[in-house]
DNA sequence: GTATGATGTGTTAACGTTGAGATACCGAGG
DNA sequence: CCTCGGTATCTCAACGTTAACACATCATAC
């Protein structure tokens, strides 16, 4: 079932078939429709091989991710956005080539090799799925992809195309939910503020309670801990110590939140009828604490789509503008808020 | 930088070059330095695409598993499932091509088209990742595959090459802590009992506590509901309220464990005091559960890892016997047993 | 001394696809 | 009449690799 398989059914030259069934260059209606008719019946698939040798390019889009050697567990939020990624990229007959970094800082040189092995490799294109390990990080090497490379961004840039998760819209969302709730003294977790993300969630935060008319109230943690459970749940102690505590926070994160629930609730303070809680990211513990947390979720699938999108797009037209695109996040309401009254 | 450009460089021809590198055939000790000097000098890496197109057959090993549409998250064990799998096929330079299926069984002619699709790109060989949504199911398009398949499977056979978790051996495992933690009537909570992998958890509860000289105690769950963790709930809401408890319990899935532990929590049932409960897969909830779960892990990168090599063994030697290789569970120690006394 | 086998290297063709260029036919315009 | 541009198809070469085969050299064995 090759070129030469449908050539010689219906007795036209290989070269022919191949116009014919790409739709390029000049091609008789019926010649076309014969040929379609004759690869159907055999099932002919391209040979992406035979297609990439000849090109130059591969078919596949790299899909870069990360996860840490320490952990355990990998990141279910990146399958999610890969299989966004895909299921795009098979509507197009694009592969999806899955690349995992090391988040550690120290196999930066190890992730460089990767990197260099996977510019070698050819694809056609790559998505980099990290925000706080930014592809500037790896200028040296990424000077040297020949392939066009969508990023995830913190913010909506002019670098290139890329998609940006709007946080700041999640957490104003987030804050307006609250007050429309009952909460006058809102108050925003925030841990991990090295991170570049940091600052949409902060901004997000700061442009709604301003336009409520609200006091800014910053809640900062001590950074005692590496793991923002703990973090959280030393945060909840402190807040259950307070002589007065907010009636309403959003969390930096769904763990941070986590954290902070579990101190909250053993310290008897009430979730959510002293205290309304909301996470960030719809992680899956978000479903299973008690009580089951009210978060943003993060459109994984949505933002692996939107990407694969942009690449395509790329692809088919190299000089277009860059893009842009920026994707929502959706309240997702549980019981640590308070239900509809 | 292709093997004309070492050919050129060192004076030989291509194919010798070619041999040199691959170290087949007959070629002299110095010209095989020689070669390899050079090649390391312009970085060469041989062209994937041409390799393909020459052999008939891809670089490519499928990784198949499994998603479900209405899920918003993906399951993070699979990620990691694949991340062994690469990690390890690195090694020997095969890609990674990852498959997603639907778990549900509405979409089974969509997962048929994706498998047929899959078979006409001619991978080097594939991974199937589920034990639940069988290979033997898609027999008849697997039937047409034309490279080998490595299986997760329940239970060891002799089916072909194949990887199992040793989900007997686990159970027994935590039987046997839970008795060194003093249990004596130790129970085994039993869901979704339709699983092929079913067996394997039960059968080693029995054998451990038959093992002990310690009555059977399984509790089944009614199956109201579809979700494990409400399954649990009710099931820990029917043990607070029984007259006799066991004092040591082996959960079906972490999810079941922590439907439990939240409706003991709720009903002033003491954990680890009064019962202690271990869980099964090691999900990341798992260390997030007041009190966290102690569980059994699946070494999820192990098995992939397993998987990948069981495929390459096969690659290389396709005559070779059948074999299926065995993983632990590790026991992962939280607060939801007694600690070390 | 020459047949024999082992060793090292070169030549050629093929994998499936596609772009460049050649060829052939047609109708319109000089 | 011949030329020209448009249309439709074909031929050929090339992408990088490797297997089959041919060739050359050398040491050993008869």
């Amino acid at each position: 079932m090759s070129l030469k398989t449908i050539a010689e059914l219906t007795g036209l030259s290989m070269n022919t078939v191949s116009r014919a069934l790409r739709g390029k260059g000049y091609i008789a209606p019926d010649t076309k429709a014969k040929v379609e008719a004759a690869a159907r019946e055999v099932g002919y698939r391209p040979n992406r091989a035979a297609r990439s040798l000849r090109g130059g390019k591969g078919y596949e889009i790299a899909v870069i991710s990360f996860f840490s050697e320490n952990s355990r567990h990998g990141d279910a939020l990146q399958l999610d956005r890969m299989i966004g990624v895909k299921q795009r990229l098979a509507l197009d007959d694009y592969e999806v080539l899955p690349i995992f970094l090391f988040r550690e800082e120290r196999f930066f040189n190890r992730n460089l090799q990767t990197l260099k092995r996977l510019a070698s490799s050819r694809p056609a294109g790559a998505v980099w799925f990290e925000e706080t390990m930014a592809l500037e990080h790896y200028a040296a090497v990424a000077a040297g992809f020949d392939f066009p490379v969508v990023r995830i961004a913190p913010e909506p840039d002019r670098a290139g195309d890329c998609v940006s998760l709007d946080r700041a819209q999640g957490v104003a969302d987030a804050v307006e939910f609250l007050y429309r709730k009952g909460c006058r003294r809102i108050a925003m977790a925030m841990a991990g503020e090295g991170h570049v993300t940091g600052f949409g969630r902060l901004s997000g935060y700061c442009r709604a309670v301003a336009g409520l008319g609200l006091p800014e109230w910053i809640i900062r943690t001590v950074h005692y801990a590496e793991d923002p459970y703990e973090e959280g749940r030393s945060l909840g102690f402190e807040l259950a110590r307070a002589a007065v505590r907010p009636d309403g926070i959003v969390a930096y994160s769904d763990y941070l939140a986590a954290g902070m629930l579990a101190a909250l609730n053993a310290s008897g303070v009430k979730v959510p009828d002293e205290l309304q809680l909301v996470g960030f990211d719809d992680r899956e513990l978000a479903g299973f604490t008690a009580p089951p947390l009210t978060t943003l979720a993060q459109p994984s699938y949505e933002l692996g789509r939107a990407a694969a999108e942009l690449l395509l797009r790329r692809l088919n037209d190299p000089g277009a503008p860059a893009e842009c695109r920026s994707v929502r996040m959706n309240l997702m309401e549980r019981n640590s808020t308070k239900g509809t009254t």
